[in-house]
DNA sequence: ATGCATCGCGCG
DNA sequence: AAAGCGCGCGATGCAT
């Protein structure tokens, strides 16, 4: 059963959508049909109620707009409205640019749901693709609703030994404006080391500062000035380092973004345009690993923390179907690709790989590339033909559905001008073509990250009984890499879940493909000894 | 005072 | 100024 949720209304509907009369209250098993999972499921949540299943209109209108497999359905057609992003965003431009004309502006009617979702239930039905498609929607929904279950239910962050470390580093807290001891001491090495005072927070100083004293740099970025030799360089780096965890995760973000002992981030699915999520708010997607001893489990509680191995690396092997490819991922897929003869090591074999994806052309991984070819040729060939489609401006898709976005206008603007025009012409397609190749891979391993999350929710909520954040529950989501808050007893069947999971979502996707998705588990009291 | 672009660096 | 993708954030410096 469907409801649809919409403010003072709840419409029941049966599986195949026909409409079954108004309820009066929400069935936590039906599968809730809503325009967005942060309006609603907040509020459910903080009244104990853990959903099942939803329909995310919003996110799954965006991947219907856009995907190649619906492009000739009415709602990808129809104009934008209510139900597009960019509609909303440019939506009060468009009205009078007073400020306070708020009271003035007619609370416009809102858009019904049911309209929606019938489009999409037919754009769906008469798609290229229904059942990729509706697994998409359904993964894409389901991690709406694990973004908002884990804020709600927070990473635990231990305040003091998060601030033990900063003082270990850093020294004590310093006053407002002032910099730490062990900062304040490091710049007067490098002040001492150059001859002069300057502000080394300050790019800009900090580069004449360099070039003043006779360094020949053109930046101050950490690749270039590690290669400088000088006195003032080891102190330097170390000031960077220190100066990043200050104003990156210091006190001011403890105070900020930890509260009662959890970090709670923003979660934010289809954040991304390749259908990763984004987060705002505290960094949560980059907590360096220098903090992660501050993340620990509850007493009584572990924390499950687990990786997919060299998912992107397998989640091409999957998508072009490369036997070869297949053989070397059996085990360890770096060592399996060194066993090839591709490449001499196992870090050459990692280089190569990203260079594959990323689209590298000079520089190691430019030059081991030719013999990765050599060796798998069909999974390079579908990459060279996801960079070369983007470069003719073309859309590319996800193995579930995802589109790219329209190429820019000008993206081959110039290319009958001059000899100048030309080449920034080649070289803006070359940039898009390197966006499309890794697109493809980096918005399936997306989906197959999302496919996983979303067994796993279920697998961990049949683990015990109560309100959800009693029992193991999803705390932290990193692309390829969760982690699991759950109570000490069942911490192996956990790990055994996230496992069962991993292996459940290869099949979704690709069915009895030959290719596996080995994930790491490691049942830690803090993060920072899970690798 | 406030907004925006750039640099630099953390993560995958 | 990373070569080679995708992000968010803070500090700085300049524009408004």
């Amino acid at each position: 059963m469907f409801i649809v949720v919409s403010p003072g209304r709840l419409r029941a509907f049966a599986d195949d959508g026909t409409p079954a009369g108004e309820v009066d209250e929400i069935d936590p098993s039906a599968r809730l049909v809503w325009d967005d999972t942060r309006r609603w499921y907040p509020q459910l949540l903080a009244k104990g109620i853990r959903v099942e299943r939803c329909v995310d209109l919003r996110l799954s209108h965006a991947i219907l707009r856009h995907s190649s497999f619906t492009a000739s359905s009415e709602l990808a057609r129809a104009a934008l409205g209510p139900w597009d992003e960019q509609a909303v965003l440019d939506e009060p431009r468009e009205r009078g640019t007073a400020l306070f004309d708020l009271e003035a502006e007619e609370p416009r009617p809102e858009a019904d749901p049911v309209d929606e979702w019938m489009l999409q239930r037919e754009a769906v039905a008469a798609s290229s693709d229904p059942g990729r498609l509706a697994l998409l929607l359904a993964a894409e929904s389901a991690g709406a609703l694990i973004a908002c279950e884990m804020k709600f239910a927070g990473l635990p962050v231990d305040a003091a030994i998060h601030e033990r470390l900063l003082e270990q580093v850093l020294g004590p807290k310093p006053r407002p404006g002032e910099r730490p001891a062990h900062l304040e001491a490091l710049k007067q090495v490098l002040v001492e080391r150059l001859g002069f005072d300057f502000n080394p927070d300050s790019a800009v100083e900090l580069l004449k500062a360099l070039r003043r004293a006779g360094l020949n740099v053109a930046s101050t970025s950490k690749w270039e000035i590690r290669e400088v030799d000088h006195p003032v360089i080891e102190p330097l780096l170390e000031y960077k380092k220190l100066s990043r965890l200050m104003t990156a995760n210091g006190w001011n973000w403890l105070e900020a973004w930890v509260t009662d002992g959890r970090f709670r981030p923003e979660y934010v699915p289809g954040g991304v345009v390749t259908g990763r999520w984004a987060a705002s708010g505290g960094g949560a997607l980059q907590l360096p690993k220098q903090v992660r001893g501050a993340v620990v489990a509850d007493p009584g509680w572990k924390l499950v923390v687990a990786d997919a191995a060299q998912l992107e690396p397998r989640i091409l092997t999957a998508l072009s179907r490369d036997q070869r490819m297949a053989k070397a991922g059996e085990g360890d897929m770096y060592e399996g690709i060194v066993a090839s003869g591709a490449v001499a090591t196992r870090a050459q074999a990692k280089v190569a790989m990203l260079g594959a994806m990323y689209g590298a052309t000079t520089g190691e991984s430019g030059r081991l590339l030719p013999g990765l070819t050599k060796a798998f040729p069909q999974a390079l060939a579908l990459v060279e033909r996801a960079a070369r489609a983007g470069e003719r401006g073309e859309i590319v898709t996800t193995h579930l559905g995802r589109s790219s976005p329209p190429p820019p206008d000008d993206l081959l603007a110039g290319a009958n001008e001059n000899a100048a025009a030309e080449s920034r012409a080649r070289s803006r397609a070359r940039s898009w073509g390197r966006f499309t190749r890794n697109f493809v891979v980096q918005g399936s391993a997306a989906e197959w990250a999302l496919c996983w999350m979303a067994g796993l929710r279920g697998r961990l909520y049949d683990l015990a009984d109560g309100p959800f954040t009693a029992r193991p529950h999803l705390v932290f989501f990193l692309h390829d890499e969760v982690i699991v808050h759950t109570p000490d007893h069942l911490a192996e069947q956990v790990a055994a879940s996230i496992r069962d999971a991993a292996a459940a979502a290869g099949r979704l996707l690709f069915g009895e493909l030959p290719v596996t998705f080995p994930v790491t588990t490691a049942i830690v009291d803090s993060y920072a000894d899970a690798k």
